[in-house]
DNA sequence: CTGTTAGCGCCTTCAA
DNA sequence: TTGAAGGCGCTAACAG
């Protein structure tokens, strides 16, 4: 910074002011500092800054599983945009072992490392968000509601309310839903079920059968148990899109067609979801990653300036919406579906 | 850091070796420091450290496209996992349109914000290599040969030359190849059409067509054309899985079955390639990440102790290899094909 | 093995 | 509108 200085003519003190386009300097020291910057192709230190202020310029993002995991990718796709737009970092805390857990909430890593850290799908125990609180910067819960916290998330009972709700207009009557036990610490959609319980109740249907499957992998167990069953469903609804391909999958293995002889229904809208024609309820994971960014980016802002506590709202609900692709029809008939199907 | 010292009764310069777990320290010391930093949970802050050594402790990762690509996620994860072994934080680049494409080439954001680059399958014009040479930072390319840069790839070719042959040892004789036009400046897998050639030429094989997609997702169109050969080929080598598996998905909605009708090759072992029994080239994302961010850690700490220079070779290949699933089969002849189909 | 002394590069008073 | 001085938290010589 003094050798753009001393190329301006100017203080260090001046160009430091420049570069952050303070008005505290003229329009033309500001250019010529500019000028100087450029031709040394001169880039200020986010790190030495950062010291000086005390404000990192990142935001911390807890990931549960693997970054390429759909929902992980997307996520940080959209939480990436809005901090990109603000000006500041993105730090990933990635944690898929139980050994990385209990390393992360040990350390926690985060501390002084991070502004504001947003905790993505992640089910959290008790002592762990305790363990959160310690570190004393502002949180924001992505998927997981917490008492007193900020968090952005969807509303799983109402979307699986909704999708059900889809299956009964259709005229189903028999159904089924199919869920993959859940891998611990990774988040688990396991609201939906109640959702789905609920409608089915509100409706008066009681001929429904749970299904699990060992992993989100494990289309074949789900197609095993279906079979299994006194009288084939006409429709099943799985708790995520990733499990419901498998299943899709695996039923037309089985010669089954996908609506024709049993109607299937996501949650999610994974991006291959439209390659196969999967009907789902849609979560938005652009709006949900936008909002927990910009959440966290005014907490930060809070931090600083008290005044401007509470723009925004602390707990936001993005709702979910129903995609119709070619998995979904009407059960069989006197009149046959005539969707189109995959085989 | 000097509450840490005052409590454990030593100078800071002391806590900070003794955190640092350098072999300066007394054991007892340094006992004695690590409890008073647990009983303050105090943690040392990075950018200060970064400030006083010079080094950031992080490696930047350039990547064309959503980090919720099937590509770009896995690479991350495994860049992340190396890193992070290292002791290393991750920065991520990430360029989707060609006004971000420009400003990151025209601002280097990356300088002095990170100790080494990866750019990660981005195609890069010779003005945007000579860019970033300019940032006199280490560098390493990944499936991308740039001269005199490290670089960790794959052989694209090769791949597709294994492809072809294992196309032609089923007996196929009238083949199609299909890629999607090139988005720009995501990375272009365009080598593998010269590998699919080359295989076909060695082989006598002239009976053959090359497809091409608007994109990743028009499996439609590659449909379309190859129902417009003269006669339907009996294999089809795709580009890419997650064309392929739109083709399938096309094929399937026509009524024609793979691989009894034709059969579909795919390239990179997509996650959802198991679950539709796509069988591909694999591409082993994981060790292309690992090796990529193994390559920048050497290239930092060679930057650091010049004695160490040479260590690792600078330009490493990685082998593909076949994964056949149930896409593939011998072409439809006197004897069927037996292989499952998903129809 | 431990402490002292100087910065690392920037930003924020305070003065001019 | 500009500059000078001091300090952010840590580490790297250099002593002892």
């Amino acid at each position: 910074m003094q050798d753009v200085a001393d190329r301006a003519g100017v203080s260090v003190t001046t160009v430091s002011r420049a570069l952050r386009s303070s008005d505290l300097v003229s329009a033309e020291t500001r250019a010529r500092v500019h000028a100087a910057a450029d031709e040394l192709s001169f880039a200020v230190s986010r790190t030495a800054s950062s010291l000086a202020t005390g404000r990192l310029g990142r935001i911390g993002v807890v990931i549960g599983g693997a970054l390429g995991a759909w929902f992980n990718g997307s996520i940080l796709d959209s939480i990436y945009a809005t901090l990109r737009d603000a000006g500041l970092e993105l730090l990933i805390f990635r944690i898929t072992t139980d050994a990385e857990r209990e390393r992360f909430f040990a350390t926690l890593p985060a501390r002084r490392n991070a502004d504001a850290l947003i905790v993505a799908s992640f089910a959290l125990t008790d002592a762990e968000q305790e363990r959160l609180q310690d570190l004393s910067m502002p949180l924001v819960y992505l998927n997981q509601q917490v008492e007193g916290a900020a968090s952005v998330s969807i509303d799983d009972v109402a979307g699986a309310r909704l999708g059900t709700r889809h299956l009964l207009n259709l005229g189903h009557r028999r159904l089924a839903y199919a869920h993959a036990d859940q891998e611990g610490f990774v988040y688990s959609a396991s609201r939906r079920v109640t959702g789905f319980r609920a409608e089915l109740a509100a409706a008066g249907v009681a001929d429904y059968a749970v299904l699990s499957a060992r992993s989100v992998t494990d289309g074949e167990h789900v197609v095993g148990q279906l079979l299994a069953q006194p009288a084939l469903p006409t429709a099943l609804m799985v708790q995520s899109d990733e499990l419901a391909m498998n299943v899709m999958a695996a039923l037309w293995r089985v010669g089954l067609r996908t609506p024709a002889d049993v109607s299937v229904l996501g949650f999610d809208d994974h991006a291959m979801a439209v390659t196969f024609g999967l009907s789902t309820v849609a979560q938005p994971v652009d709006v949900l990653g936008r909002e927990a960014a910009a959440l966290a980016v005014d907490l930060v802002g809070a931090a600083v300036d008290p005044r401007r506590g509470a723009d925004r709202p602390r707990a936001v609900t993005v709702p979910t919406r129903l995609v119709l692709r070619h998995s979904t029809g009407r059960p069989a008939g006197p009149v046959a579906a005539e969707a189109p199907r995959p085989s």
